[in-house]
DNA sequence: ACATTATTTTGACAAATATCAAATTTGACA
DNA sequence: TGTCAAATTTGATATTTGTCAAAATAATGT
């Protein structure tokens, strides 16, 4: 039977800290995790499939505190992450070995998805805030039998749709201008935020300036100070990490 | 049974042209016609599964002229494309109704996967140069039978893997400097070229310079001026479309 | 082979952005 | 709460890159 903690990579070393496998708890509440916190998240990839099978692979979601790594580049492959609270950042060494980040994950999202054919991870996953995670363990999927092949169909559908996203997320952040590139991430975050039905217009941003100088490929100081023309143009309020959009066909107009 | 001839959606319209079903060949050459080709693309989707089935899926290679779109976005799904000579170039409009270069499939790779499931094409593919390419039809996938789980796992693998590979994509194009954009790039295709047994110091550039700084988010003439300060840094030789690598790891330390 | 067009290169200049340094604000922890 | 460290903002300047225009080269069709 899978553990019902999910299994945390320190950044520090690269020593997996399995967390001891606290309660066994026969006393399920009638909902499942998923259901309980709102979020989607897994439960796609277990549409149609009988509850208990459900239960036996979703684990309640567990804390983790900020700075932790749910996984590291090159680590042998344990399953996938969903977030349910807080915000997770992945990111590669670059040639140079400078860290280069890959993806930011909000709320009902997947991480992890890329290391099921390689069996390892191909980024290291950071908790950029105090947050909290459901792990899918992918090593016993055996368990699921006949439904094996119901599980796979759904999993072809969050990869395809997962494919679409990068690429459209790629449209947004190659592009020329330092405006263009914020525009495009801001209000992207913000549909992401939409999809799980959690406000869209004024939201909160996880990582550091310095991150989004990072993924977007400008310098910190240029997304600082573009963030403030966007708020003498009246589209945005910014206040440390809280962002309230004010005006939002205008700032797509500006992706 | 599939047509065996890919169907081509004109640049022009949005008219699917059919090509009529020329001859029904039932005199099949021991060899499929990715073995013939020298090419895996398909040949791992249908990796275990009965020759017979393969025959049914794989059409011989077609020739596409210069300019013809394989699909166009929007238009409904039908089918999955491999490249086996030539080049292709996907995109998609921008907010400013801006055409925005998505990627480039050179021979060997395969594209149209992101519409699996949307049903739809969400970019439109437009072959550079004359190209032959292979056509995967998929809404006969039924006739898989119980193969279908099996065809489903490679799926999975490709699917994941192509993932992977635009995450990597997408950390050497998100790049500060126009430099370091370009050496990545270059680096890229040539790995990507070697991957498929095909010469990697020595290749050929199927795209525009304007297409290279549309993908990259900088401008033409930057691509001119930076492919000549590699070439006076004897990095590389470049004369027209055709590229030599000259010092490999030279040109990684930029990248 | 020629004329025509499309593509690429080159040059000059303006605009955007990186870099460096310092000041300010925020956050973490005792 | 106060203190320290970390993160963010701001300012000044140098560099990079985009833009426009023109020249050179390559490609295309007759």
């Amino acid at each position: 039977m899978p553990t019902q903690t999910p299994p945390l990579a320190d950044d520090e070393s690269n020593l997996i800290s399995h967390k001891k496998n606290s309660i066994q708890r026969k006393n399920h509440q009638p909902q499942v995790a998923c259901e309980r916190c709102g979020l989607s998240c897994f439960l796609e990839l277990f549409n149609g499939l009988p509850e208990e099978l459900t239960h036996i692979f979703l684990s309640r979601q567990q804390p983790v505190p900020k700075g932790k790594s749910l996984f590291c580049e090159g680590q042998p492959f344990h399953g996938v992450y969903a977030v349910k609270k807080g915000g997770i950042k992945t990111y590669a060494m670059d040639s140079k070995g400078e860290e280069r980040i890959l993806g930011f994950y909000i709320p009902g999202e997947l991480l992890g998805l890329e290391a099921i054919t390689a069996n390892y991870y191909l980024s290291t996953a950071v908790v950029l805030e105090a947050s909290h995670v459901c792990w899918l363990p992918f090593n016993q999927l055996d368990l699921l039998g006949d439904y094996f092949n119901v599980f796979q169909e759904h999993l072809v559908q969050i990869l395809t749709m997962q494919l679409t996203q990068q690429q459209h997320q790629f449209v947004l952040s190659a592009r020329q201008s330092a405006e263009e590139r914020l525009a495009a991430f801001l209000i992207n975050l913000s549909e992401r935020y939409a999809k799980h039905g959690l406000p869209d217009q004024l939201f909160w941003l996880p990582m550091l300036r310095s991150d989004i100088a990072n993924f977007l490929g400008i310098s910190m100081e240029t997304v600082s100070r573009t963030f403030n023309r966007f708020q003498e143009k009246k589209l945005l309020n910014i206040t440390g990490k809280q962002v309230q959009i004010l005006d939002r066909p205008g700032l797509i107009a500006f992706a």
